[in-house]
DNA sequence: TAATATCGATACTATGCGCCTCGTTAATTG
DNA sequence: CAATTAACGAGGCGCATAGTATCGATATTA
């Protein structure tokens, strides 16, 4: 899946795979440290110690290079507490760790940002957004087969109502999220979501 | 309050608001047309008809010019319909009109993302965000006076519960926003604002 | 008219981009 | 054990951009 590692089936030098992990982990520092734009495959290559060919022989480009990093930071998992609420609670108290934890509110506007211009881009973004939404989707399938959820709710606006407010707070007023405020925000969000039918 | 203007209380050649419009302009511009990692000054003063010199004479780098165009897109204006729902919707339909029309949400989270590395641009940046979100505040704070919401409600919060699923639908999923869609988002949005409260 | 400050144009150094060549190294295949 | 194959590091190349500096021309105030 990764756009790096095409093992190579036949004969010939193999591509390294500490240099493949390497490179992801420089980029996700620096990206963490002076932001996108601040951002060059030749930083990259000096900081993971690798030379600035390997990495354009890996990733045709910056951005590519980024999201791939981006794919490797932790994603969320879904717990099975039987009520849907505690799952949520629990789903958003990892999302706030890993936005405390990682450079992934850094990372994640620019990209989107970036792929409003880059129809390709946007392919290659798309996939992850949707995988790191899976949890949160299965979570509230899980509701609607024990009937908590209405049968036609619309899932992907739900799982908007419920991320959106911690995701905006983070990105634009940066303030901190504590698990009691999660907790808050998810009440907040399912009073609502029975509104989110999908007809 | 702009950074480019500071008008020539003396003798001397003053500075062209025309030369002024037409930076912004052109920053918009090619910020919608080609993002804003492959933005530079140079482009901006091509096309803007203006010497390269004379952009870097007003903003110092390419981020606070790209913040102040930022600041000459629309904002909402909030009406007084004497109840919140249609306030909310009013404003909430000139949001998804304003994302729809102008390149706001591809400089926002760019800009929201380099912001995290730099305080000085997020100390330019948050001012901005705050006049965006306080027509939003208004209609609360007179929902709040008409007691169709309790006194003690978290006002930022709310906000976040009302904007960020519209956010976080335009900018991840990309998906056009209705006007059916904005009613929903504000009926899920407000069953859960009691819910809010500051302590 | 004199003083002042911005203007466009241009040159300048430094750096990043993306591509390329080259000799070297490490794996598979016979 | 050789021959083949492919990735490797080092480094050079042309081009574009960043940001600064200089210059004479121009527009405004005193």
């Amino acid at each position: 899946m990764s756009a790096g590692t095409l093992p190579s089936p036949g004969p010939g030098r193999p591509r390294s795979v500490e240099a493949h992990r390497a490179i992801l982990d420089a980029t996700l520092e620096l990206v963490a440290e002076v932001g996108f734009d601040q951002l060059s495959v030749a930083r990259v290559a000096r900081r993971s110690g690798v030379s600035k060919a390997t990495v354009y022989r890996r990733w045709p480009s910056k951005l590519p290079l980024v999201i791939e990093a981006f794919s490797e930071l932790p994603t969320l998992e879904a717990p099975d507490n039987g009520n849907l609420v505690d799952d949520l609670i629990a789903l958003l108290r990892q999302f706030a760790e890993i936005l405390r934890d990682t450079p992934l509110a850094r990372v994640l506007p620019v990209l989107a940002g970036e792929c409003a211009h880059d129809p390709e881009l946007s392919a290659l973004l798309a996939p992850q957004i949707k995988a790191r939404r899976a949890p949160l989707i299965q979570a509230l399938e899980r509701a609607v087969s024990r009937s908590e959820l209405p049968p036609d709710i619309d899932l992907e606006a739900s799982v908007d109502v419920i991320m959106g407010p911690l995701v905006t707070r983070m990105l634009f007023t940066g303030a901190e999220i504590e698990p009691d405020n999660v907790r808050r925000f998810v009440e907040a969000a399912l009073f609502g979501i029975n509104r989110l039918r999908s007809d």
